[in-house]
DNA sequence: GATGCAATTGCAACGACTTGCAATAACTAC
DNA sequence: GTAGTTATTGCAAGTCGTTGCAATTGCATC
């Protein structure tokens, strides 16, 4: 919380509200899920602020933003190991990804390319098992 | 460009056009693109036309849709082998990946998770070779 | 070639997200 | 605690892209 503040940034209250409503949510939030959030305390926060802190905790690696196709970018708390999001375009679901799983790829473009991959959090789409199972046509 | 008949779309002079935008455009286009060159030759056309256009030739694997981080979306035609983009997020310079670097990460996903993953034209974002040498800073 | 009907279109309104700007307020230095 | 400065905010307007809907039009059938 105070991590703001050492890299020459001010504590507001907004950002402090924001940063307290992503730690206490459990998974993906959307930002307008943490206006409302906010809204319920500070009725005046404008979603721009919402917006704009996000992008400003997400620089700051404090929060990954992924785009899991639903219309609306989600965001989540950057605490946990690195990983990524499995998204089945069949029935939706989402299963994460262990990062390990993209290192070989990282790797060789790094070989071949000389291109350092962020690959910071991604979303791959496809047909999980359970959906694979049930239809044949791919 | 029959082929849009034959697999049961109509084919309107709008979806005609668009095509042959596509057709003689070299690399990516923007919606906003097409829209300009077609507005040339049939002034009345809306943007929504293209959009939804362009939504439909993807469908049909008729072009590909990418987001290179450049706030627009862009768009190519699909006739080339299957490929993905590395984007320099130093110096925003772009440069193909053929799909072979990807199978294995595929063949990986399918085999632990039983995920049949898409992966049909990705952005990998990182640092490209020519910026890594310039600067230190990752 | 006329008729019928659903796919497609243009329009306008909407959705998520961004941005310019003047007012506000967090931090610093006294 | 006060004053100064500059980052941050709220607001309003803007952007890219999508969507609901009535009017149009492609195309199949007669």
């Amino acid at each position: 919380m105070e991590s703001l503040r050492e890299v020459g940034y001010r504590l507001t209250p907004q950002r402090m509200l924001i940063i307290a409503i992503i730690h206490d949510s459990k998974g993906h939030v959307t930002a307008e899920d943490v206006h409302t959030r906010v809204t319920e305390q500070y009725p005046f926060v404008d979603i721009s602020t919402v917006y704009r802190t996000l992008q400003l905790l997400k620089k700051l690696h404090l929060v990954n933003e992924t785009d899991l196709g639903g219309g609306r970018v989600e965001y989540e708390l950057a605490q946990e190991a690195r990983h990524h999001h499995l998204v089945c375009r069949r029935c939706g679901a989402t299963s994460p990804l262990d990062d390990e799983m993209i290192d070989p790829l990282r790797a060789r473009l790094l070989e071949k390319h000389g291109f350092q991959a962020d690959m910071e959090h991604f979303a791959i789409f496809g047909v999980c098992r359970t959906c694979a199972d049930k239809g044949q046509k791919g």
